[in-house]
DNA sequence: ACCTTTCTGTGACGGTCGTCACTTCGCTGC
DNA sequence: GCAGCGAAGTGACGACCGTCACAGAAAGGT
């Protein structure tokens, strides 16, 4: 089934402005790296430098405490880059990236990124816009964290996951759904709880799963449930 | 005994790399803005993209949700900026502040902070470092909330405050020591768990309060006590 | 010095949710 | 087909900590 991608920087995002020249230029002196699922890619703490580019398969930023916790902070896909901070403040890595698929990677070196910033504006900016989308997903993520119950960060994570459902206008759909003990890990919960969320939403009629999908039918009752939950502040729960 | 700080950008980080004439010509570009202690510079979700500079005083980042918990994200001083968030992406406001002091503050449209990255290198470096760096805090911040327990994230954001102890080398030192309803903004937890964190600690004599300052009296043991805590996953607790 | 407001410490109570344990289901590989 | 393994659902239990309440200390304004 696996088409073999060519080792071609013309798939990131970053570097979709840069002509042509200058990204052939870039690939030879990117080093290419094969990661099976579930190899590490990165982890935490190390002293390596380079930025890496994702040109097929899918990694997952995440951290593991010392009790054995794991963190879930983004899932990559191809087109995508990581390794950007310890580029830029030279600090060491801040959390470890697992593939999640076979994966490609092009690594370029951190003095071969920070050139091509200083050359061309229009790559620093998009490492801008990246970079602040992370703050803001971060912050929301801090937010959640502090002020939702855990029930809660399950129905807004269902709600940020679901994409329309191309079959169904009206309906939204998270295909493939993955192991709910992935979702709590993005959410900072366990598995059994994401369950049993779920367990009291199938009730309602708003959700339903069927195999590796899980349908919205009714989003916009999912989203005032959420938002009844919150205000209950008056009364003794930890909202 | 408050000095008229001018109206001037020569304390501003970001700007500090810049000859004069450019900094004067940004000068001329700004306008100036005083807060009273206590007044919203910022609101969460406005619409306005400008970038602003603290001359002089001091602020607060942070978001209160709907059931009214504060959720500290930063506290910024004199020569600090924000606001670059919406000035990059052109969205809107992510996080409110709120002058904690009388406060002098400069206000540059967006369109020409984008113009100075655009013609200084040094100056878009700087902005990279400062989200890279507010990308790795909240990702710190996100794995505490998520695995230490509210008592560990009291230790861990009271060594985070703690400064050097200029008087008695060894010693460290908070001072001055906020309400400790803003310390537990800023880790997601209530005053009340804050200062039963904090007498629990007091017998031991690793900190000691006095006035408005918490000497930390043996960081080394705090640590260690604070490290203790963490691969305590086999019992039954939270972590 | 007064009053008022804010800060602080501590007790009591109860809900939430993490942990453990077990069962059932669906998949993959042989 | 069956064995084996990961995923999922659900019950029971109990610790943690958020909430409420109140008392005493400190600070700030006039």
């Amino acid at each position: 089934m696996q088409i073999e991608t060519g080792r071609t920087l013309s798939g990131i995002g970053l570097f979709e402005d840069l002509d042509e020249a200058e990204r052939h230029r870039l690939e030879s002196r990117c080093t290419w790296r094969r990661y099976a699922s579930g190899e590490t890619v990165l982890e935490r703490g190390s002293e390596s430098r380079e930025v890496l580019f994702i040109i097929d398969g899918a990694v997952n930023i995440l951290n593991i405490s010392l009790s054995g916790r794991e963190v879930a902070y983004a899932t990559l896909r191809a087109g995508d880059c990581f390794g950007e901070l310890a580029a830029i403040d030279g600090k060491p890595r801040s959390a470890s990236v697992v593939a999640t698929e076979k994966t490609l990677v092009a690594v370029l070196a951190s003095e071969e990124f920070l050139t091509v910033l200083k050359e061309h504006v229009e790559v620093t900016f998009k490492v801008l816009q990246r970079l602040t989308s992370m703050v803001r997903m971060g912050d929301v993520r801090i937010m959640e964290l502090s002020t939702f119950a855990a029930t809660q960060r399950v129905y807004a994570e269902i709600l940020r996951m679901a994409k329309p459902d191309a079959a169904v206008p009206g309906r939204w759909v998270i295909h493939p759904l993955p192991p709910l003990r992935e979702i709590a890990s993005r959410i900072s919960t366990t598995r059994e709880t994401v369950a049993r969320a779920l367990s009291l939403l199938y009730p309602t009629g708003m959700v339903r799963r069927k195999g590796k999908s899980l349908y919205i039918l009714d989003r916009d009752k999912l989203e005032e449930t959420l938002a009844a939950l919150q205000q209950e502040g008056g009364g003794h729960h930890h909202v």
